[in-house]
RNA sequence: GGCGCCGUAGCCAAGUGGUAAGGCAGAGGUCUGCAAAACCUCGAUUCGGCGGUUCGAAUCCGCCCGGCGCCUCCA
């Protein structure tokens, strides 16, 4: 089976070949410390979790970096209007930022590093540049010159002339003009680093530098951080789709003049989450974060799959009803684990067709993902899966200990990928009181229903009902689980 | 204005030349003391519209309609 990505640098999907086999370094560009992300951002946080999975699932060793912003404009003014150190304007937003990640069961990266952590290195970076004439100093600012470097616009496709004439911009938006940009002798140029400002200086953003004091410009960090720990050339690089024009641009363009290497090998990006049709973004104040959903009581299993669950070069459209679509797709999953879990075995059950499901619907997953991870068409083997097992499992009594075993297997392994299962597993857990007062409810239950006071039964399901406990009767005894 | 993406059932969403996956919701049935779960059956003669290419098109081409993104804040 062959894994294979689309490439936004080729515009096409190509087989995925590590420069060292066996071995992948990726990047993903992570947030800026300034607020917490919201869904939108998650989304990409998530794809970057979904790739890392599915290459360490692949058999690889995964170097996965995913670096945090915090110090850019946004966290500087942030921390002067807080009247704090730039450190203790970032550090607690970090700390949530972490926060949500575990929520959302998001694995490890290998580093998190942060944009402070790695001045020396931008300095490096800025320095070589300057020595080999690709970029130029003015007033303690130094930028990249665009003209010196011909392959710029490679990743983007974009057209320079429109860039130099800043079409994008509203009028009153082109005049107030960016001090930092003053300088700059092509509008196409961008700063590496800026020369330090009052503000700068108030919050703790200041570093020195052979061209004076100042602070790092955004592109510079990744392409940085990047570098220092994967290598000069690496193999994936990820992120929003909204990144690749210009910061991933302008990080091929420093990194590759710098070294005179290839970058990276492998850029993913990641469609925009939308709501009500417009793009989920902090300006247009249209955002949902994590918090706000679990305070309406989603699960963070639901909120995970829902932004798995469609393919990453699309759009995906954020709704409180596909988010309810989610849940139950998920219940599903859950119950067929449980049926799994429950079923009894016997020595002497004859063999059914199981095991063969259970092997191609990995099959068909790992093709599906290995498709430049199609998710949707994954899960699409997934609830085959489910529903072919199903039908097995409703018409026969005990089965054979290795089938059974062999579809959990199957199960387990998919859930390596996604996530989902383990993550409401956790959010089901019940303390043992409660579970041994279920347990002895139960018991009560039954004794009523063996006598037939079906009346004294339900009352019963209906005292768990009120504790959050749902009662399933199946052919092999009474199984509960939370609602 | 430049570059690019998208439009598939009530909703979400795969499928990029060979005759429409999957999920949610809905209807009927089976099972059940009743439920729940599960299973079975049903739903697009059709893929925004109109032309064209082809033996064959949701898939390729053209035009049109609608929506969105990027064009130096942005996941």
């Amino acid at each position: 089976m062959a894994l294979t990505f689309y490439n936004t640098l080729t515009r096409r999907q190509e087989p995925f070949e590590p420069l060292k086999p066996g071995r992948v370094g990726m990047y993903g560009c992570g947030p800026t410390v300034y607020q917490l992300p919201h869904l939108g951002n998650y989304r990409s946080f998530l794809f970057f979790d979904l790739v890392h999975r599915y290459l360490v699932w692949k058999g690889y060793t995964v170097d996965a970096v995913m670096n945090l912003t915090d110090v850019d404009d946004k966290t500087i003014n942030g921390a002067l209007a807080a009247g704090i150190s730039l450190a203790d304007y970032t550090a607690p937003v970090a700390q949530a930022f972490f926060e949500d990640l575990r929520t959302l069961g998001v694995r490890e990266a290998s580093v998190y590093p942060r944009a402070t952590e790695r001045i020396p290195q931008m300095i490096e970076l800025i320095g070589t540049l300057l020595e080999r004439g690709h970029a130029y100093e003015v007033g303690g600012s130094v930028y990249f010159d665009v003209a010196s470097w011909p392959e710029y616009g490679k990743l983007s496709r974009v057209d320079l002339a429109a860039v130099r004439e800043g079409a994008g911009l509203q009028e009153r938006e082109r005049q107030a003009v960016d001090p930092d940009e003053l300088g700059k002798r092509d509008p196409r140029d961008f700063a590496l680093w800026k020369a330090a400002k009052p503000a700068d200086r108030a919050v703790g953003a200041v570093w020195s530098t052979p061209w004076g004091e100042g602070r790092p410009g955004w592109h510079i960090e990744c392409s940085a951080m990047g570098m220092a720990e994967l290598g000069e050339t690496f193999d994936i690089h990820l992120g929003g789709e909204d990144l690749i024009f210009p910061h991933h641009e302008d990080e091929i363009a420093q990194s590759e003049a710098a070294t005179g290497k290839p970058f990276v090998r492998y850029w993913l990006h990641v469609k925009h989450l939308v709501i009500d049709g417009e793009k989920m973004s902090k300006s247009l104040g249209n955002f949902v974060t994590l918090r706000d959903l679990l305070e309406e009581g989603h699960s963070p299993a639901a909120i995970r799959y829902l932004l798995l669950g469609a393919h990453h070069r699309k759009e995906l459209n954020f709704t409180r009803a596909g988010l309810a679509d989610a849940r139950e797709a998920l219940r599903r999953l859950q119950d067929f684990e449980a049926t799994l879990a429950h079923h009894p075995a016997a020595e002497d059950a004859a063999p059914t067709r199981l095991g063969e499901v259970a092997a191609r619907a990995l099959a068909e997953f790992e093709a599906a993902m290995d498709d430049d991870l199609n998710v949707a068409a994954a899960l699409a083997a997934l609830f085959t899966f489910v529903r072919e097992s199903n039908s097995v499992l409703h018409s026969a009594g005990p089965l054979r200990a290795e089938e059974l075993a062999a579809a959990r297997r199957s199960l387990e392994r998919i859930d390596e990928v996604l996530g989902v299962l383990r993550l409401a597993r956790e959010s089901a857990r019940v303390g043992e009181d409660l579970a041994a007062w279920v347990e002895e409810r139960i018991e009560a239950r039954q004794a009523a229903r063996a006598r037939r006071d079906f009346q004294a039964a339900d009352a019963i399901r209906a005292e768990l009902a009120a504790a959050g406990i749902v009662v399933e009767d199946t052919p092999h005894g009474p199984r509960w689980k939370r609602a």
